[in-house]
DNA sequence: GAGCAGGTGAACACTCATGTTCACAACGGT
DNA sequence: ACCGTTGTGAACATGAGTGTTCACCTGCTC
């Protein structure tokens, strides 16, 4: 039910940065009191949101063996899995202005970089920095789950979509159109 | 004077969409009162700030022939070239629920959609949607954006930047490692 | 049935962004 | 020198979100 509680609240201040804590209770379909009682402030609601779409996030990285060459098509698979929770903690405005949250979002970040520079060497081209690829793969992720909560993406089209257009590009692979 | 006020509102609003109206007039080194004459209330402050972005975008995309076959490519150059602006004008939230912007944007959306479209004949692949393509270019004009505000990425690199990534992928050109 | 934990609505005080008004200063053109 | 324009700070009223308290209800355990 807690749980529950999270989920919504992520949705709705997600879709609106600026909603009122009454807002978030009543979609909850819980009390604004009880809200309160749960969650003191507003940002420790906020913080609640943040850390526990981090420990989402760590519990599916968990599962990713890194040492494979497909480390990335398995955490961007994963990752699509758990849409909106994510994009609240890379999105939501002023959330990197807790330090601890933002440490441990770049503490987050680091295996995936060390992967991205390590397949630098392989199946990842070299003219481009580590953190542009990470950020490329974000993006390519926020574009999904957007689609998704759209209606417009089939949640099952997503991983293919996402892992498709970020390696390989949106060109067709005809003979190459910019030389 | 009254154009570096709303790039400065730009700037601030972009960087905390909660920001007090305050902390724009002291950004912009003017009073609040003054703040107020120019836009009576806060939604009139904003809907300028997009309406401005939209006319900066029109005026780049006069400049561009959509007949040609580095149309996007233009596109792309010139509109990395905007910076926070464009940012603003997709990301602000709640933007969307103003009909009339979001009618201007869905209208600026058009022409790049049909561009798409056409290409998907020959320079684009077939199997994304073409919404997914526009959407990909967005991610990667955010992606420079962010990184250029950020001091990471110079703002002559970005261009080639979201036009290999965006065209071409992040994987190397290599033997195909997406079979 | 007593007691208790969890949830609820109502009410309250407080803070802060906002919008408005007003009197005053600086400036430029006539 | 006069006057309209433009900008400014100060002050005020208002409204909304927030945090807190309290009395009350429900369901559960002993």
């Amino acid at each position: 039910m807690s749980v529950h509680l999270l989920q919504t609240a992520t949705s709705v201040l997600l879709k609106d940065p600026t909603a009122s804590l009454s807002d978030v209770a009543r979609a909850a379909g819980v009390g604004r009191t009880t809200l309160h009682k749960r969650f003191p402030t507003r940002a420790a609601l906020v913080r609640a949101v943040a850390s526990d779409a981090l420990d989402l996030i760590y519990s599916v990285a968990r599962e990713v063996d890194f040492g494979s060459d497909e480390a990335l098509e398995d955490l961007v698979t994963r990752l699509v899995a758990l849409g909106p929770r994510v994009e609240f903690l890379l999105r939501f405005p002023g959330l990197e202005r807790d330090e601890e949250l933002a440490a441990r979002i770049r503490e987050m970040d680091r295996p995936v970089l060390d992967l991205i520079t390590r397949l630098q060497g392989t199946t990842l081209r070299r003219d481009l920095p580590a953190w542009w690829v990470l950020q490329t793969l974000y993006a390519g992720l926020f574009n999904a789950w957007e689609a998704i909560s759209d209606g417009r993406l089939a949640p099952l089209d997503a991983p293919r979509f996402v892992l498709t257009t970020v390696f390989e590009g949106v060109a067709s692979a005809g003979p190459a159109d910019r030389p």
